[in-house]
DNA sequence: TATGAATGAGAATTCATTCAT
DNA sequence: GATGAATGAATTCTCATTCAT
């Protein structure tokens, strides 16, 4: 059972790796210092080493609460879709729109994503959750005879892939193309391919 | 005409390049320091500074000669091909193989790929003219009919991140399926998508 | 009010200088470090980088509140003389003697004075505000008769220099000649030149 | 006797030295590094190092010929003036004059007044050379009645800062007076003092 | 002799981490 | 628990000096 006292740590830590995410955002994972984050959570240096026992400890804890409550925001949106066309849709549109309301927390995303750096996002917790939920429905729209046979964890990696790097050029863009555009795209794109 | 010293020039240079691949494939890009590169490269900190300005522009050389040399690679592969698809898997099957090669050189490809990093791939000269060129294939493709038509950029920066990511997992993976596996499935994806 | 941070600060601040201003005096401006400084002081090189910004700063700092404190005593050792010839003589007393009493700070003076240095003391702020003092003295003298007319700059440039000069022969001498001497001597070649 | 090496390596010295006295006019003693020198003189790093031993022995050799030639030519302009203040008066102007056209000079000579620095133009060979040919000035003068009885050294020193600190705020001045108005203030400061 | 590439000790500065209050 | 001053190892870059050619 949780004692108040584990609330409250567990409140701290929240409160510290919000704070994270938002300087990340500002200044790239590189350039964060620990001081940095204390500002912006509003606490003292040293208080930030009671509740983490390292710098890369925060940044590693930031994002898989960054990530966990996109995976979360994913999965709810999707409940009660259908087929697997319109499961996909929902879940580019979710996923965009919400990259779009939180660029924050892309930048987060993708410094999580430098992919050999000493936290990877390819072999994070919750980025296997993230692929972990695409595979489970690419194996079932598979057997319900949506999608062709292939190998499922490529499948999957590569519509995650199509899908990130549609993101990331809209975040570079100064005037990306409406959500729509990008979401028939993307959705084209891994349904169909590029062949006419 | 090249004199003897700039030849010599040249040399050390990429010498000291090719340490740094080395050393960033080692380490990962944010945590080598000019200290590595030297003594990777068997000469002294000073000496680097003599054929490079700063740890940047080390980095940054390092990258442009490693991406130039696949750009080249692969427009020579392709010199012959005819339609889009036989062009794509020839693309494919050498970057693919390219990689398998020079796992080193692809720690730094993705280091690059670090999107708000102070070096950023999607806005780096080489990696513009990798998309350059693939862009033009899907250009030239669309005007004889074999691809559909759709927004030409948007188009090539998914193909290029399906490629790039399933690379990437062959990288990762201890025993990554046979090359003509992977070449085949990412040139399907690519042409047909997913659906049956 | 000033709280006790400030308080404390301004210690350490004071400390940091008076170290620097003892090393400065061994080694000369040019040859401290940072390192240098933080020994003396007993405090780690970081330290110092809490209260100061830069190497400079510590210097320039060093420097403001060495001249100062001679300027403010040399303002109150003149507080009720009379004519130009009394505070002159306490002027050049009371310059002489500070200076055969912190021979350590003489040096920093003179490194100050290094005129095309980074830090020239011909435009630093507190040798302005030592030359002012005596400028506006000459100038009263004048007016009252007591001085001829001439150039009030460049009058108040070749007392400063007499007096300097005279004070860094002491510094170099092994024995040098009683106070009186030299103060005799200095408002002498002054006040009437050397014509006999 | 001399042989046609000792020639050429005197050349040479007097080169580098000459090229020396350039550099440190643009840039400042400290900021003059040896290949600084090297390009201004026209030769490699390692030219240098065959007819000096160190860095310091170069700055300290171009004081010693530059101070040289000033105190010739004093020297020489007063050969045939009668009196003291005649004397004196050309002096002045021969060195203002001398500052005035090679400012380049200035900049090293006071440099080279860094009192406490590691070559220290108080007790540098050639600056005791100018000394001394006042210091014999003034003796004469005395002798002859011209001048009051009093230290001759510190007379001399007083009379060479007066002059010295007339020049250095000469340099500093975006528009100087004219050379005759400050050679009339300096010759009549060091005879006849400020009082009216 | 002349060269200039190579060296490496040392400089200023930053920042993750510790610890006395 | 909370604080933030203190630490010092680590980093980038400079430059006097050496030495093989």
């Amino acid at each position: 059972m949780k004692t108040k006292e584990d609330v409250v740590e567990e409140f701290r830590k929240q409160s510290i790796c919000e704070a994270a995410m938002r300087v990340v955002a500002r200044k790239g994972m590189k350039d964060v210092t620990v001081q940095d984050i204390a500002d912006e959570a509003g606490v003292a240096k040293g208080t930030i080493y009671i509740y983490f026992d390292s710098r890369d400890e925060i940044l590693s804890r930031t994002m898989e609460n960054a990530t966990a409550s996109l995976v979360d925001k994913l999965g709810a949106a999707c409940r009660g879709c259908l087929g697997f066309r319109e499961t996909l849709e929902k879940r580019v549109r979710t996923q965009i729109q919400h990259f779009d309301d939180n660029r924050d927390f892309f930048r987060l995303y993708l410094a999580m994503a430098e992919p050999f750096g000493e936290r990877r996002l390819k072999q994070h917790p919750t980025y296997q959750t993230y692929l972990s939920q695409l595979q489970r429905l690419v194996r079932d729209a598979i057997a319900r005879g949506e999608i062709r046979e292939a190998n499922v964890e490529r499948l999957s990696i590569s519509i995650a892939s199509v899908i990130r790097d549609i993101i990331l050029h809209r975040m570079i863009e100064r005037e990306p193309p409406p959500l729509d555009s990008d979401v028939e795209f993307a959705v084209d794109f891994i349904m169909r391919g590029i062949a006419s």
